[in-house]
DNA sequence: CAGTGAGCGAGCTTCCGCTTGACTT
């Protein structure tokens, strides 16, 4: 039995730090957190000066058991958890779940997980910083008491089981600012002139200096240059420098692996999980730039014997964010010589921008010179500019480009000039006017919303992922790509002195895997930042944060802080819930149809819906749901009123009635209780009984090939052709067809064996395939 | 999975941050 106990909070973790010390060490992990407030119930005694209800949290009675048996046994107990405010309450957490002797335990941190870093922290032990678990305790009464405070308003305000936080509320909140921006932007149109130049037989573009206002500018500028003559009468060099990033944090391995990679953020973590067990990576959830020495030192040999000592640049990073606790290392490859690893394809191509990008942060600069170069014209004043780009030296680009959010509208590639002399004369073989629009500011992404959610100091690196998932859970917004629009736009042409006039299309706002929010979100948004504008307040967590750290710093009493805050929110919370506010539906009165009914569109219990009538007249109001892609702040009175001409009833089939309609998932024919989708090219308000009968006729002929065979003995058994090929059902259970039997030839005997078999062997059944939940194969 | 939109009024829903686990006809 080992005579030392130490604790980390990863289980990975404690495998690599286990061979770095010897003999006498068992190293264990906590697995994360071990206790915590109660999920039911608010867990916090407010009356007794806001004490926490701690428990054992469900998942972690067997860790907890077996930490406490090894560290009776112990001599020392080494608790060695991050060292930020989440990291030392563990410990403090440990300490007392543990019931060891305090005088027996010694608090030990790092920043990295190198040998010298660990022997370092073992010789300098010291005790657990009790204003910093303070400061944790604050962290996590008040997200308590504002989520569990919070959410049960909108329970009866707004819908049953929403919620609302100090991170996820914020979170929609930017979503819903920034579609709101997007749908009110006006587009104003411009003019942009490109010249297309020979210097000799070398060809090259321009545009002129100045965006023209409309196309009235555009063609007498045109008319204008007719036989105009072009000459270069200014020439400048300006020598720049390009600088590689920093080594990828989590919440920057997210941006880029989304850009380069199309990964979504949570995908993104599960690869990087991944790597981090295999030992390929260092920790994936971390919000520190800084490399260790031996991380640095590993990189240089690399980047020496790759590309040669001209390439190396040792560099390191400060970190911007205010809110970063630093308690990991950036994320790096554990070893640099390893320039591709074994593995899956996404972990190889993770993997890959992950070297790429660490060993380009320590390499040099890149060298580039720009060249500039101004063309008058001998029709007006407006001039020309081109410009060249030369690498001189490629440096850290030799490895790594890191890409841009904003990739659009970059039409002026920039590349080699030809040689110009200032006084040369050059042809202008075209000249285009082309109309432009201004942009809306751009519709997150997942990434970028992370990226956004870091600069505001909200979230941390293990919750990125986690919040958006809730949003998306929560029905507040979602994730999707949507079709843009036709729009034209002019183009003028002036060559051989004449200028054309061309009208074009192009496609407009359109989207690809933008986050949007729904109706529920913008409810639920607005209501929040009626009642709760303190709480939606983007410096919010900010404001907090700085009062956690005066609490760390031992300057100020935890509860105290939790007590002033607590008192006027609490108030806000009972007159918010209590009759005088009305509930929030988003209501919005469309207009009157032609019966002079009026015609309304709100959230109601179900979602967002449409009314005809008011409820305290002679005949009852109509209902109907909005339809995918219809939103209740941008549906017209028009769209309203179609809603309610459904369902039509088509007449019958086989003596039962058709009717038509559109539902969640878009139009259907029902019949006999069964739905039948209409397929994209018929139209619900114009479909008449023969086509219905030949949509229901083709559905049943395919599932009529779907089975393979039915007993009449058991009819709750049956053998079907599914998308994975044969398989069995029973009771809404499915079982795998052996492959060596045929499924056309099981008999009934044979069936129940298989289901008995598969019943026995425990494995918890499935309704249905749950996508997304796919195992990586190879393993 | 394609209804419902209110009164009957049980019992339920919910936070953020630390960690990994699971398992598919």
């Amino acid at each position: 039995m080992a005579k030392n106990l130490l604790i980390v909070e990863s289980p990975a973790k404690a495998k690599t730090i286990e061979k770095y010390l010897g003999e006498d060490f068992t190293v264990k992990s906590s697995i994360g957190h071990i206790r915590d407030l109660p999920e039911k119930g608010i867990g916090v005694d407010i009356e007794n000066n806001f004490r926490p209800e701690y428990e054992i949290s469900a998942d972690k009675t067997k860790v907890v058991a077996e930490l406490k048996k090894l560290a009776k046994k112990a001599e020392t107990v080494w608790l060695a958890t991050d060292e930020d405010r989440e990291g030392e309450a563990i410990a403090w957490h440990l300490l007392q779940a543990l019931e060891i002797d305090e005088k027996k335990t010694r608090r030990v941190v790092y920043h990295e997980i190198t040998k010298p870093a660990i022997l370092a922290a073992i010789a300098h032990p010291r005790t657990i910083n009790k204003a910093l678990v303070d400061a944790q305790q604050a962290r996590r009464v008040l997200d308590r008491l504002v989520g569990y405070e919070l959410s049960p308003v909108l329970w009866r305000k707004v819908k049953t089981g929403l919620s609302a936080g100090r991170v996820q509320s914020v979170a929609v909140r930017l979503i819903v600012d920034r579609e709101r921006e997007v749908t009110a932007f006006a587009f104003s149109p411009y003019f942009r002139v490109l010249g297309y130049f020979s210097a000799g037989a070398a060809k090259f573009r321009a545009e002129l200096e100045k965006k023209l206002a409309d196309e009235t500018q555009a063609r007498d500028l045109l008319n204008k240059l007719k036989g105009a003559v072009y000459t270069v009468t200014n020439k400048e060099k300006k020598p720049s420098r390009r600088t590689p990033s920093a080594p990828f944090t989590t919440s920057t391995l997210q941006q880029e692996a989304s850009r380069k990679l199309g990964y979504s953020v949570s995908q993104t973590m599960r690869i990087a999980q991944s790597l981090y067990e295999k030992g390929y990576i260092t920790y994936m959830r971390t919000d520190s730039v800084n490399l260790s020495q031996l991380a640095l030192d590993g990189a240089k040999a690399e980047v020496l014997s790759l590309y040669g000592g001209k390439y190396a640049h040792t560099r390191t990073y400060k970190t911007k964010s205010a809110s970063a606790q630093e308690a990991h290392e950036a994320i790096r490859p554990t070893n640099f010589t390893a320039k591709e690893i074994e593995g899956e394809s996404n972990e190889k191509r993770l993997y890959d921008l992950i070297w790429k990008r660490t060993i380009a942060s320590q390499m040099a600069d890149a060298e580039i010179e720009k060249t500039v170069v101004t063309i008058s014209q001998s029709a007006s004043e407006e001039k020309f500019i081109a410009t060249g780009e030369v690498t001189i030296f490629d440096g850290f680009l030799k490895v790594y480009t890191e890409s841009d959010d904003e990739t659009e509208e970059n039409e002026t590639e920039e590349g080699h000039l030809p040689a110009m002399e200032i006084n040369q004369q050059v042809e202008a073989n075209e000249i285009k006017a082309m109309q432009k629009f201004t942009l809306p500011p751009p519709r997150y992404t997942e990434a970028s919303l992370v990226k956004k959610l870091e600069a505001l100091g909200i979230g941390r690196p293990s919750t990125y992922a986690p919040t958006i998932s809730t949003i998306q859970k929560r029905g507040y917004i979602v994730k999707e790509s949507r079709e843009g629009t036709e729009r034209k736009y002019t183009v003028l042409n002036l060559k051989n002195n004449e200028v054309s006039t061309e009208t074009k299309t192009e496609i407009t706002g359109a989207e690809k895997s933008k986050l949007f929010p729904t109706d529920t979100g913008i409810v639920v948004n607005d209501f929040l930042k009626e009642h709760f504008g303190e709480i939606m307040d983007f410096n919010f967590t900010a404001h907090v944060e700085e009062e956690f750290d005066t609490i760390a710093e031992g300057k100020r009493t935890w509860t105290d802080m939790i007590a002033k805050f607590y008192a006027p929110f609490h108030k806000t919370v009972e007159k918010t819930s209590s009759v005088e506010t009305k509930r929030a539906s988003g209501e919005r009165i469309l207009g009157k149809d032609a019966n002079g009914k009026k015609v309304s569109v709100r959230l109601g219990r179900f979602g967002p819906m449409v009314q005809l009538g008011e409820s305290d007249a002679e005949d009852k109001p109509r209902y109907a749901k909005l339809t995918a892609g219809q939103h209740m702040e941008t549906i017209t009175l028009e769209q309203a009123l179609d809603l309610f001409r459904l369902p039509r009833t088509l007449g019958n089939y086989e003596d039962k009635e058709m009717t038509v309609a559109t539902g969640r998932f878009g139009p259907y024919v029902k019949h006999d209780g069964k739905f039948y989708s209409l397929p994209k090219q018929d139209d619900p308000y114009t479909v008449q009984a023969e086509r219905a009968i030949e949509i229901i006729q083709e559905k049943q002929k395919r599932e009529k090939e779907k089975v393979i065979q039915v007993f009449n003995r058991e009819p709750e058994i049956q053998i079907l052709n599914g998308r994975y090929g044969p398989y069995m059902t029973m009771n809404k259970v499915n079982y795998k067809v052996p492959k060596d039997k045929d499924p056309a030839k099981l008999t009934l005997e044979e069936c129940l064996s298989i289901i008995e078999e598969a019943d026995k062997s425990g494995k918890p059944k499935r309704k249905a395939f749950r996508p997304g939940n796919k195992k990586p194969k190879g393993e």
